[in-house]
DNA sequence: GTCATCATGTAAGCCGTTACATGATTGC
DNA sequence: GCAATCATGTAACGGCTTACATGATGAC
């Protein structure tokens, strides 16, 4: 699961290590706070792999022109920068993806092994690089979610109906409730964006049991029942 | 953190490993599906060290003809048994809690130890149990959990203010910050509620700076969540 | 008679953490 | 000079999962 992350990151532009970790933190909220006991071992794993290639940027080796380019966290070395030249910091690794990582990365990203108990990290994972997946796998990785999120709802308020929780216990489980609604209903959006965008792209129906039944915001279109798919 | 949770269910009481795990997973909705693989030494260990002791229903001990009056060892086997008169299913193990298990419940429910990291899941077990903390204690607990959601959404922002996002990271983004943004109002409406019960419990300075500006949304104030920590 | 559910356990392994070790660069 | 930040790694350990192994009971 690192390592999808660590390579969607790196189909957008080359980084190293460091800058990984303070991505995956600040930008995508996952993986908050990676340590680099976890995250050196992962790069060296898909260097291993053959996933990624790693540039080594000696001290001199580095011409003073900003190196990796977009870099937010490039500002920082800038600022560092204006006063003296500097070269390269220090020999950093600047890892690259290869195309055999471009394929793992797919793999990795498509795979619905383990799709049965997806938890919420490895969704937000996928959706954060939604856009490397075709339409209708995209489709498909929200409603799966969407139908997990639907089954623990109607499990935990068949459960919870008539048990006597103390107030701490029940204002979570309340909370919880809840908070799981508004995902369910912001999964709702993504997908009705995502059917306007492939219109006719009928869903191979995850649950058998129909599973959007809203009175809701959006147009809850008849299209949606067939089954097939095993 | 399992140990917490099994001590917290047995708390209240006895009860055999498969209950407990669908207690855990029904009713609190934490460790949805803790593994049995990880359940049962945990039991073990808890057995080990004192804290909790097995009664081992045996088949053979327990009297086939309910009619006389053996209803000493009913509990959850009365539901079980209502089509037929059944013995005890098979030797299942209940376990009770005893005084040194109370003990060990309360140094792990009241431990700050990791309080610097605390995960959704290990706030949520104490919330749950929250019953079982003296009321500065729980106050201490729900305002921390506050300070870090605080510090975490105003580093969020700040990291995620100039930065381009395709569609689908930044919808994660955009949501996950406002369940974010909800968990802290529900947090403040829970720590209204404790300081309510008790008025004069001024807290412990989790933060130095008042930490609460209410009338605005959440983050933006200049005055920065809280200082300290690090 | 066979399937689902209840019930308990062990062994192997994955995925992550903390703690430790090292060292350059820069701001004060 | 000293602390903070940047930067990379290793070793030990923790906590939970999967897969495996076993067996009773009850429903159809």
């Amino acid at each position: 699961m690192l390592e999808l992350a660590i390579l969607g990151l790196l189909e957008d532009q080359e980084l190293h290590g460091y800058e990984i970790r303070k991505r995956l933190r600040d930008e995508l909220g996952l993986f908050s706070n990676i340590s680099f006991g976890s995250l050196y071992p992962a790069l060296s794993r898909l260097e291993r792999g053959g996933a990624v290639c790693a540039i080594e940027e000696l001290n001199d080796a580095v011409d003073p022109v900003p190196m990796t380019g977009s870099l937010s966290g490039e500002r920082a070395a800038l600022r560092a920068r204006r006063t003296s030249p500097a070269r390269g910091r220090r020999g950093r690794k600047v890892y690259r993806i290869t195309d055999e990582g471009r394929r793992q990365f797919a793999d990795l990203l498509a795979s619905e092994a383990g799709a049965g108990a997806e938890d919420a990290r490895s969704f937000g994972l996928r959706l954060a690089f939604a856009r490397y997946l075709p339409p209708q796998a995209r489709l498909r990785l929200l409603e799966r979610r969407r139908a997990q999120l639907a089954q623990r709802l109607t499990e935990t308020k068949a459960a919870t109906a008539g048990s006597r929780l103390d107030p701490y216990a029940r204002s979570l489980v309340e909370h919880t409730t809840e908070s799981t609604e508004r995902d369910i209903s912001w999964l709702d959006r993504l997908i009705d964006a995502e059917r306007a965008r492939a219109p006719h792209a009928t869903t191979t129906s995850v649950a058998p049991t129909e599973h959007r039944d809203r009175d809701t915001p959006i147009g809850n279109t008849p299209h949606g029942g067939q089954t097939r798919r095993g």
